[in-house]
DNA sequence: ATAGACATATAGGAGAAACCTATATGGATG
DNA sequence: CATCCATATAGGTTTCTCCTATATGTCTAT
């Protein structure tokens, strides 16, 4: 037989109360229950831990040296039941979220801000990746949320509508084509274009879409990342396909304007993705919630 | 429902073992018990602990905030089992010694270090108080075992025969009777004796031997402590009857010498005393034995 | 000394828990 | 697509835990 909690639990309330009547009181059971769970541990033991002298019960020396650990058990399991209170009240967690490029640096900080306001005691993580890498992570479980544009293969994914990712096609403001209204499409076939490297997600889009229309796509560079193109375009190398959300500071400033094409802006959303059929824990759910409510929300 | 011992043990060795099936084996119980434990868990905790991904089990990461707490808990427990252990195999523990005034002075130490050196992780405390303070201690158990000569009341009391405690006549070497031989015991009617005061085992028996005798007893002082009416026998201010224990001393010096007084030495014995019907702790019961032994060998 | 009060121990039985074997289910792999 | 490996589920047995009722024992007061 082996030392069960419950035995350390009514040794401890005896011990305490130097009674095993009062100590059943205490634990709302018989006294009965109290002097087997006594007798019990006092055989598996081989030790006698109470002198019962009939009036009243004291501890005898293997009681008292048995009884410090008895206690420091309990305080750990304690200490063990807050932690889990804290984790299943969104107080303490952490959650690892991975964002593709434009997502992970011009949409999501703000709301993981927000998110970090309302649950301060949750640790929180954002990697940002390409598409590909995102996916990849949150299939092996290093990542709890992503957010991204287009979704390869949403196979085991559960995905949901986040925050508005429109596309839209942008120009210098010295561009012939920058003051016209509802340009054609078509047109847009003379011009050269800044791209992002195969794989990014506005390339795909942005490929399709001119490919659906049968415009022919003259592209003059490709870079690796918005930045980089935006400041191409604001140097007048070429015209570019970027998302709306990329952009913002550079149209306050007036150092990009958006082109009135006509098909654009290209209505689009970004995606909250994890995987389907996973118990999520507690802090990672409520992210996931709250990234959704957020996504109603006006901004 | 509450979390038990063998839940956390069971978590332990899953997270350990990566998996239900050589956790299992690893506790030697069917795979099916393991799930069904983990469910209970998490059930309990309303946290999922494992990604089960199929293949391989994780940890998610509420069972990794859970699993040091595990681990400390049945670290605590090992620790408990181990002082349990020792306690049991007498190589921790404490005993509680009284002993009357000669024993406690002449006789036990010499006892209670011989048992030190054999279990020397066993704490020893000796107190040397008047035969009925023993006696007390003894009953209300603040002393484990008590060693003394003469017993008042045997209720509740276990007593063994210790070592002998012969009671002898002693004067200084240049008494008249101190080259005598085969003193009546009536001729000491007409001494004077020093004497303990009342409340002593010694007094006792000493006035109950004269009393039987019908030999008057002239008492020229009471003194308090062996150690004083040695020091007043030896200084010619009467003779007494004392412990032999308590001369060996003063007897090689020279200083005292011992009376051959008809009926003398009263043969005794020291007794060892502990309470009856209680369990001793092993330590207790092993010093009992102990001196038990020590007795029957030649010293 | 004995009756009453108080405390723990014992007995017998009901409900819950833990475990077992057998089998289903579900990803991963050739 | 079939097979393999791992976990989940089902049904039944043994063990544990607790209950009520009652016995035993100690201390106190009459």
């Amino acid at each position: 037989m082996d030392v069960s909690l419950r035995q350390l639990q009514v040794f401890h309330a005896v011990a305490k109360h130097r009674s095993f009547s009062r100590a059943a009181q205490a634990l709302c059971v018989s006294q009965p229950a109290v002097s087997a769970q006594i007798r019990a541990l006092e055989q598996t033991l081989h030790l006698t831990l109470f002198e019962r002298t009939g009036r009243s019960v004291e501890l005898t020396e293997a009681g008292r040296q048995l009884l410090p650990y008895a206690e420091q058990v309990m305080e750990l399991l304690d200490d063990a039941m807050r932690a889990v209170h804290d984790l299943n009240n969104l107080q303490r967690g952490r959650v690892a979220v991975a964002a593709s490029t434009t997502a992970g640096i011009y949409v999501v900080p703000r709301v993981l801000g927000a998110f970090h306001r309302a649950y301060p005691g949750i640790e929180l993580s954002l990697d940002v990746l390409n598409r590909f890498a995102v996916q990849q992570r949150l299939l092996a479980g290093e990542a709890d949320v992503a957010i991204m544009g287009l979704i390869e293969d949403p196979h085991d994914l559960e995905i949901a509508q986040f925050l508005p990712n429109d596309l839209v096609v942008i120009a210098s403001p010295r561009h012939p084509l920058a003051r016209r209204r509802s340009i054609p499409l078509a047109e847009l076939g003379r011009e050269l274009f800044l791209v992002r490297e195969v794989g990014s997600g506005t390339r795909a889009d942005m490929e399709r879409i001119f490919a659906e229309a049968g415009v022919p796509l003259r592209i003059a560079m490709e870079l690796r990342s918005s930045g980089a193109i935006k400041q191409a375009v604001a140097a007048d190398l070429g015209i570019a396909v970027v998302p709306l959300d990329a952009i913002q500071l550079e149209l306050e400033t007036g150092r990009l304007v958006v082109l009135d094409v006509e098909g654009f802006p290209v209505r689009r959303s970004w995606s909250l993705v994890r995987r389907a059929g996973r118990p999520a824990s507690p802090a990672a759910d409520a992210l996931w919630h709250y990234f959704l409510q957020y996504a109603l929300q006006p901004h």
